[in-house]
DNA sequence: TGGTTTTAGGAAATCGGTTTCCATTTGAGG
DNA sequence: CCTCAAATGGAAACCGATTTCCTAAAACCA
């Protein structure tokens, strides 16, 4: 009844020895299934629950992952898009008896790095769903023995698991050259510090000179930042400038593309019968956009399992060794704003 | 440099004792400054971090707090709402050396209740952030001696903070009838077995039954469920058995006003020209409805913080007893959809 | 039936800090 | 110079599991 429960005092009671109940809650060690049952019996009577940290403490593992998580754009957990990795993550490693606890930096007084969070708190691996590659605390996390994977970096050293940001790029554009049939195409890319916006520039560049579409210098902007503020400020850039107005405006980001739809709702640009709009993550209010949004659909439930997974396989198979990269295909929704 | 060091080996290389150690890692009992600056430097030196699981064994505190995160509506993380202020509460409790740790139920093979988990992690405090009140074990865990606080449910012996509905609603009425000057008002609420709709809906009853408002049956409508898809519906199924139609629809959720939109959008009824609407909440979205969103906001920083302080208190000073129900003031946010 | 291999369960060390109590040293006061 | 109090730091028990090694009993096999 009362709280003095440990596996003293039920082996006590059962007359049997603490690493006989031990070993009826690990199912391991030789226990007749008499006294198992004796023992699972007596345990839900009382109520009786381990202490995890005896356990942590003993046997070094605690079945956590540490999860750093986007600190940098303070946006933490209400930005969707790292949300829905994260939850697709947990779920896929809580099959496994992984739990997650998100690392912090300055608890109370003190401040302490990834790496010394990591320690102290002896997690069995790292899962890195950060937007920020600069950080000098990430690296050294990254160089220690501590296994770990990302959903968007890519850094020597580290196993990641990203999009096909290239094969997005190329989808539209296939979609804009084949279906649509158009060819005057504008592009708004986010900030190139993102390793995201840089591939996708990339793939757009390569593919705009293998068809050889003609680009005036205004028809490719980038914005300073990642809300849809900067897409609205690109857009009216873009729109003031440019000579030749688009069929069709590619945007890096639906959360871009927010901004972008709204800029030309200003001026009184119709979507899409004047300019067509495509945007690229779909984001769960890409399909609440007026007009709803075309876009490329970055495959979240994969994306964050097959980190999960990976993270799995390093943690408890060390010796099993893993490409250090998986791409993750992405598909073309086509909406509203692109159907004239 | 390598691996091995705990406290016992700090002290030997010192020459001090492993109690002293500590005494230095936890600023209290009397260390002479000489001694504690010694250990101090040679701790960061060598890159000594201290396991946290042997602390919490022995301290019977592990600054952790549980989540009881809206595992029933199955979106977790992904609904902004509970994600925002998740992330409030988060920040708040860090500052006081707390982390967060989602309470799990099913862990690898073995399912566990709410209670039996945060025994076995030995939490001090829980966070209740559900949408579910259904739950038994739930109602197990807060008649637990663990302290808990909530953010939506209201019970018995459960310490909550909540938005103030009734003073929201009174907020939307009012500007209704002093601003919008308009009388024949609609109202669309969700399910009622959400405490919060229950809340609005009674408000919204009372003052209407106190202006002598005029109300048809399809006056009310209630949704089936929480998302926009319900709103789509319910306003569809309102505009075809109403007679007169309104001036004014109020929603109970602008998560459900989303699809309120939409479906006046097929009805080709304009917003706000025809009908103006005013949600409820303010979701990070409503500013990017098209027309932008009349809300009333719910105070999300607030919410958050205060339950945290809350649980802070009843875990560090369980003496001092507490009003068990917090209210929380909300504000009304004009925007496109009531201006005409 | 004697010898050997399993099997069941216990004893005790261990994980790495925390904390209480104690002994020694230092300092203050008379 | 002596007494008493405060300041330092050590010894050791403890938190609650896990795990290795070991013994005794049971089962197996000719």
């Amino acid at each position: 009844m009362k709280d003095k429960k440990t596996i003293y005092t039920i082996a006590k009671a059962l007359e049997l020895s603490p690493g006989t109940i031990s070993k009826v809650l690990n199912q391991n060690g030789n226990v007749s299934e008499f006294t198992r049952e004796r023992v699972l019996k007596y345990i839900k009577e009382v109520g009786y629950v381990p202490a995890k940290s005896a356990r942590n403490l003993k046997s070094k593992r605690t079945f956590t992952i540490g999860v750093v998580f986007t600190e940098a754009l303070n946006i933490g957990l209400e930005h969707a898009f790292f949300s829905s990795l994260l939850q697709h993550f947990k779920s896929y490693v809580e099959r496994f008896g992984y739990e997650l606890s998100f690392i912090v930096r300055r608890l109370g007084g003190n401040e302490m790095s990834y790496l010394e969070w990591c320690m102290n708190k002896r997690v069995d691996g790292v899962y890195i769903v950060t937007g920020n590659d600069q950080d000098q605390g990430l690296i050294e996390l990254i160089d220690s023995h501590i296994p770990s994977v990302s959903n968007d970096l890519i850094f020597e050293g580290l196993h990641s698991v990203v999009s096909d940001n290239a094969q997005g790029v190329y989808l539209a554009l296939d979609y804009i050259k084949n279906d649509l049939k158009k060819d005057r195409v504008a592009y708004i890319s986010g900030p190139l510090k993102a390793k995201q916006f840089q591939e996708r520039y990339q793939a757009y560049q390569s593919y705009i000179k293998k068809e050889g579409w003609h680009q005036e210098k205004s028809s490719v902007v980038f914005t300073e930042s990642f809300g849809d503020t900067s897409g609205y400020r690109a857009v009216l850039e873009m729109m003031a400038l440019i000579k030749e107005r688009p069929d069709v405006i590619f945007v890096a980001s639906d959360d871009i593309a927010l901004g972008v739809l709204k800029g030309l709702r200003d001026l009184k640009i119709n979507v899409p019968e004047d300019i067509q709009i495509i945007g690229f993550d779909d984001m769960p209010f890409a399909k609440h956009f007026t007009p709803t949004l075309t876009t490329i659909a970055q495959d979240r439930l994969n994306l964050g399992e097959m980190a999960a997974k990976i993270l799995i396989s390093k943690i408890e198979q060390p010796e099993i060794k893993l490409e250090s990269l998986t791409r993750i295909p992405v598909k073309l929704i086509v909406r509203e704003s692109t159907q004239q």
